[in-house]
DNA sequence: AATGCAAGCAACCGCATACGC
DNA sequence: AGCGTATGCGGTTGCTTGCAT
């Protein structure tokens, strides 16, 4: 179906943005909450894109945010769920209480494939890696060998896609796809009111979350009562298909198994003890991950962080 | 001090999907 | 049911910075 761009090109500005945008944005965003994003800028007195908008605001300017500094817990988190998950940045950033899946996406890309790769693990399949030489990295070293052009846009067509095809061919990992959760509950949250919610979200919220879940509150007030339903709107798992292949996924991470009861997983703790989640999580799945007892168990808590 | 290269990261782009009409 | 819009996500690009030569 045919798609209007998301804003008209022409004098729009791009690239990095100044202190004063940043003031505008936020002030504005103070003012009147996220949402909306396409008709946000023209009322922000922004001459920038709406997409453009929000992910400034996601991944920079929302108070909630950590920066720099990722702890070995957080990488060794960050790597797990990646076996797990694979790709799904947002979905990891969302069991990171401050990060967002453009910083663990950069971080993945810069230190921790390479760091798997250089202990022998392929950072795809999360399996030792053969004698056979390193998949090529597709990151800046590989990369800045080519001549710099102006366009990407099809690449994931051309050969970048054609080479994942390819090992994913040999690996067959099958990973789930999330779902937005409306699609299979009959009552469904309304997306898009931006005085909804208000109170639902956390300050303390992992980015990568839903507009449903941002809306509202950014500013630390109603530090209780968060919650991280946001995850439980967005994402649900409802795919046969795609079930096996998560199974099958699990399989493969044979040492996996039993632990502790994972009621209550979707429920994510307050911003009090947002302190303490990755910890919890972190140690919920190193139990697992030690424990050889019970594969289901290791399965329900792969699909909580889905679900 | 100047230059080139590599790393880090912010931002952009296209696509997928939900939703409203 | 179909179409158009809004939003979110993941892949990719390119600018900035730091280090080596």
């Amino acid at each position: 179906m045919g798609r209007a761009p998301c804003c008209a090109k022409v004098g729009l500005h791009r690239g990095p943005w100044t202190p004063k945008e940043d003031a505008l944005l936020t002030k504005y965003i103070q003012a009147h909450g996220e949402g909306q994003w396409r008709s946000l800028p023209k009322r922000a007195g922004l001459l920038r894109c709406g997409k453009s908008c929000r992910l400034r605001w996601m991944n920079y300017l929302r108070p909630d945010i950590k920066r720099g500094n990722i702890t070995p817990e957080e990488d060794d988190l960050i790597i797990r769920m990646h076996s797990l998950l694979g790709n799904r940045w947002s979905l990891i950033a969302g069991r990171l209480p401050g990060r967002t899946d453009n910083e663990i996406k950069n971080h993945w890309n810069t230190h921790l494939s390479k760091r798997l790769r250089n202990q022998g693990t392929d950072p795809i399949t999360h399996k030792k890696l053969s004698s056979l030489p390193a998949s090529p990295d597709r990151n800046h070293a590989s990369r800045k060998k080519l001549p710099r052009k102006k366009k990407k846009g099809k690449a994931r067509e051309n050969g970048a896609q054609a080479e994942k095809d390819e090992l994913e061919k040999k690996t067959i990992v099958y990973l789930p796809k999330p779902i937005r959760i409306s699609a299979c509950l009959s009552s469904s949250i309304p997306r898009s009111d931006s005085n909804q919610n208000l109170n639902s979200f956390d300050s303390n919220s992992a980015s990568g979350s839903t507009s449903q879940e941002k809306k509202g509150n950014a500013w630390g007030e109603n530090n209780n009562n968060n919650n991280y339903s946001d995850y439980n709107y967005n994402y649900t798992y409802c795919g046969d298909e795609e079930d096996q292949g998560f199974v099958g996924l699990l399989e493969e991470e044979h040492e996996l198994v039993n632990g502790s009861d994972m009621e209550g997983q979707s429920e994510f703790p307050t911003s009090a003890e947002q302190h303490g989640t990755l910890e919890k999580l972190y140690e919920e799945y190193f139990q697992l991950l030690n424990n050889q007892e019970s594969q289901e168990e290791l399965e329900s808590f792969a699909e909580s962080l889905l679900v």
